[in-house]
DNA sequence: GTCTATAACGAGATAGAC
DNA sequence: GTCTATCTCGTTATAGAC
C-alpha cells in the first residue's frame, strides 16, 4: 500500500529554519512569515523585530519588499529543486518517489506553514510581476519533475493512470497544494495525510 | 464518462455580481475583491471607489473590516448552501451531483476569482477569530454534503471508493480548492477542468 | 445614509551619522 | 552593516455637519 511506503520514507527537508545551523537570516525569518501569514500579511517591521535589528537594516540587504519576495521564491525553488534531485538519487521506485514528494509537502505543513508558492498563488494578483513569474516557474518545475516520474513509472509498470502524464501531474500538484491549504484551518496534518495518501494510491499500478 | 456529464450540467451560480440584477452592493464589491486579492489585499477605499461613495459610508454599514469579512463569509456560505440544495433538488444521480459540485467551483474560477473560503484559508492565521470560525463552518458544511452524496452513491452502486466517506470527501474538497488555487497563476481554467475531471472520475463506479 | 474632515497608526522607504 | 530620524503614503476608524 502506497500510504505505508509514504509514511516510511525518510525526511528530505524543504524547510530550513536557519541557513546551516547558525543564526536565522532575513530570508529565513521572512520565509516563515510569508508561509504562515502571506506576502501581504507581514512587514519589514516583523522581520526586523524577530532579528532584533531595525527596518533600515533590512532595507540595506533588500532594497524593497519586491526584491525580498523575489529572493524568497528563488531560494525556495532552489531548495525544492535540490530536494527533488535528492529524491532521484536516493530512490529508484517511482511510487516511492511520489510518496517522498508528498512527504516534502507534509514536512512544511507540520511546521504550520503553507507551501510558499501555494500561499503566493492565492495572492498572485497583488504580487509584483517578477514575483508572479517566479511563482509560475516553481509550478512549471514541479510539473516537469512529476511528469518524468509518472512517465518512468508507467513505462516500468509500477504506476498506472489514464491520459497524458501532464494531466496526472496537474492533479497531483493541485491535490497536494489544496490539501495543505484546507488542512491548516480544517483538519490539520491528519487531513493532509489522508488526502495525499488517497490521491497517490490512485496512481499505483 | 464523468467528465462529459460534468461539462453538460447546467450552471448553478455561486457568484452574484449584483444582488438581484440591481446595483452592486458593498458585499458584492467586497466579495470579488477578497476573492481576487485576498482579505489583506483590499481596503475600504477600494470598495468605496468602486461604488462612488466615501469610506465613511462603508463604515456606516459595516463598522469594521472584521464585520464586513464576517458578513461576507456568511452570505457566501448561505449562497453555497442554497446551490447545494438546488443540486439535490435538480439531480438524482450522485455522480452528476459531484459533477455539478465541481461546476460550482468552475463557475467561480472563470470569473477570475478564487473560492472565497479557499482564499481565506490561505490568510487564516491573520483573520479575526469570528472569521476563522466562519471559514471552518464553510468547510464543515461542504464536507457534510459531500459525505451524504458519497454515501448515497456507494449504496446505490453508482460511486465506488475505498474507506470512509469522510476521507473521500476530504480529497474532493482539497483537490478542487487546490486546482482553483494553482489554476489562476498556472494553467488557467483548462487546468482546473482537467484536474477536476480526473479527480471525480476516480470515484465513478 | 452620505458627506467632509481628521485623527491615529503602521507600512515602505530614504538620508546620513556611526 | 547597523543605527536614529524622518518622510510619505495608505489604511482603519471616528466626529459631526448636511
Amino acid at each position: 500500500m502506497l500510504l505505508d511506503i509514504y509514511l516510511l520514507v525518510g525526511k528530505i527537508q524543504v524547510v530550513a529554519t536557519t541557513a546551516e545551523g547558525g543564526a536565522p537570516s532575513i530570508l529565513d525569518v521572512a520565509e516563515v512569515l510569508v508561509q504562515r501569514r502571506g506576502f501581504n500579511g507581514f512587514s519589514y517591521a516583523d522581520v526586523a523585530a524577530e532579528l532584533h535589528v531595525t527596518k533600515a537594516s533590512i532595507h540595506y540587504h533588500f532594497a524593497g519588499k519586491a526584491d525580498l519576495g523575489e529572493a524568497l521564491i528563488t531560494r525556495y525553488g532552489d531548495r525544492f529543486g535540490a530536494a527533488l534531485a535528492a529524491i532521484d538519487v536516493r530512490l529508484d521506485d517511482d511510487r516511492e518517489k511520489l510518496a517522498a514528494y508528498a512527504e516534502l509537502y507534509a514536512g512544511v505543513l507540520v511546521d504550520d506553514r503553507m507551501c510558499l508558492c501555494g500561499m503566493l498563488a492565492a495572492e498572485y494578483e497583488t504580487l509584483p510581476e517578477a514575483m508572479q513569474r517566479a511563482v509560475e516557474r516553481f509550478f512549471a518545475d514541479n510539473q516537469r519533475w512529476l511528469e518524468a516520474v509518472l512517465s518512468s513509472g508507467r513505462a516500468r509498470g509500477t504506476l498506472a493512470f489514464d491520459g497524458p502524464e501532464a494531466d496526472a501531474a496537474q492533479l497531483i500538484v493541485s491535490g497536494l497544494e489544496g490539501a495543505m491549504l484546507v488542512a491548516r484551518p480544517f483538519g490539520g496534518v491528519e487531513r493532509f495525510r489522508v488526502a495525499a495518501g488517497r490521491l497517490l494510491a490512485a496512481f499505483s499500478a
